[in-house]
Order: C-alpha cells, then sequence, then structure tokens
DNA sequence: ACAGGCATACGAAATATTTCGTAAGGTTCG
DNA sequence: CGAACCTTACGAAATATTTCGTATGCCTGT
C-alpha cells in the first residue's frame, strides 16, 4: 500500500505559489519574495523537506541550490478542488461550483467565460 | 485580537458531515455512522474539543448529550470554498471554478442548474 | 444494595507541522 | 592568509491534531 498523498500544507502552499509565480528561486529569494527574510532558514527547511515529500524539485549544480516547483500550478490547484468536494461536498464539483459562485463576487467578464466553458462541456455531451 | 477562525480540520470535518446529514446525534451515533465504533472515546474526545471552539453544540440536558453542529453546512461550505479561493486561487472564486468544472464531471442536469444560476446573476449584474 | 453497562472527563502519548538555533564549510576580498 | 559573510544541514523546541487509556459516576435490573 502506497501512502496516501497529501495535499501541500497550507505553508508549503505558499511557497509553491511564490515558485509558480517567479520561477525557480534560491531560498534567499523565496523568502524575500514571502517577506520573511527574518525566517531564512525556516524557509530552507521548509524547502528541504518539500523536497523530500516531492513537492519540489532541487538543482545544485550550483553552490547556492535553486528550488522549483515539481508540478504544476494548475494540476496542483485540481487535486485540491478535487480534495475540497470530496471532503465537504460528497464529491460532486458541481455543487463545489455553486457554493463558490455564492461566496465571492465574479467581474461579469469571469462568468461569460465560465459560461461559455460550460456551453462547451454542455454541448460535447448533447451532441454526441 | 481576536484568534483568526480556522476551518475545520479534516477529522472535524468528517463528524460535521456525519451531524448535517443525520440531525443531532449521540457521540454513539456519530461514531456508528462513521464506521467507529472502536474509538468511542476518541469521537467523544472530538466533541469535545469541538464544543471548545465552537464548531457544535451540545445538549446536556438528559445524561447522554446531544451534538449539534454549529454552522450550517452551507456556511462551512462558504467558508472552505472562500479559504481555498485565497490559498490557491489568487482570492479568485471564478478561477476555482473553472478548475473545478475541470477537475470532475458533472451531469447535464448540473450543468444546467449552474448554467440557470449563472444566467441570473448575470443578468442582475447587467439588468440593474 | 450492588453488579454490569454505559456515559463523561481528561491526561498523555503519537503524529504532524512549523520555527529557530547552531554547526560546518565554501567564497570573497583586503 | 584571515575576517566577514554566505550557504546547507539538521537537531530540537513549539504548536497543532488525533488517538487511546483510565478514572469516575449514573442508571438499570435483579
Amino acid at each position: 500500500m502506497t501512502a496516501r498523498r497529501r495535499s501541500p500544507t497550507d505553508t508549503e502552499l505558499a511557497i509553491l505559489r511564490v515558485l509558480w509565480a517567479h520561477g525557480p528561486s534560491t531560498v534567499r529569494e523565496v523568502a524575500e519574495e514571502m517577506g520573511r527574510e527574518g525566517a531564512y532558514t525556516t524557509v530552507l527547511k521548509l524547502l528541504q523537506i518539500m523536497t523530500g515529500k516531492g513537492l519540489v524539485r532541487r538543482d545544485e549544480s550550483a553552490r547556492t541550490h535553486v528550488y522549483r516547483a515539481a508540478r504544476s500550478e494548475r494540476a496542483t490547484q485540481r487535486q485540491l478542488v478535487r480534495e475540497l468536494a470530496d471532503r465537504a461536498f460528497g464529491g460532486s464539483a458541481a455543487r463545489l461550483v455553486m457554493q463558490a459562485l455564492a461566496a465571492k463576487k465574479a467581474s461579469p467578464e469571469e462568468l461569460a467565460a465560465i459560461r461559455e466553458l460550460l456551453a462547451e462541456r454542455q454541448g460535447k455531451r448533447e451532441g454526441a
């Protein structure tokens, strides 16, 4: 039995966000970007742990190591959504979507984009 | 300064799901429903902690206490969605929605319901 | 009354996550 | 070279979460 894949924790996700936004980065860059320059070794330790968990990859060819996210932002987002759907919406992404639409305002442009996406999906099914 | 409101943990959410589905319940009922009858005192302890956190309310009028969720399923779902949007989607519920639609299949009926909801929302804004 | 069953309370271990201090060693520059 | 500075590594404390054992007492049936 393989260990169940756990999603990144809050702090890990905060680090991944920096790596996704900035591309491969050193410990110092990540710490600065997070506004935690005083906690340098904390960020270092977290990156080491994340390397062990396979959440990030490390380039050790230079003395100052460079880290990058192991999985894409999109793939991670999908995993998080799936997990939330399972944990709190009986596995139904559709119900999650409806709560999401209720929970936060979206701009008309965003709503239009969503409707378009839906039209495509629904069209595919009906047309098949 | 008030402590930041933390969302329920995994286990707490599992208990809340039982309470939402079954209504006010005793420890034994919750434990049975979760298939953890052998872990009776674990469930009890969790419910006690959750009472302390304000996640559940306890009716102590009978010897066997009865617990119920303090917040509605819907309100909790909204909070979880908002949190996920903030943690992983730059605060954008719309982007979360799009990933959700990509992450799990929805039935044509569900898709139709979502489109209807969207039409309402968009209509409201445009019509105002 | 008393035995057995069942309930709550709660301390403490087990586990997971986050933070920090310190050690060890490389690099740069005067 | 040697001082100042930078890096990684890593142990261990601090915190949070989950699990379990045990103490204590109420209630029921005989």
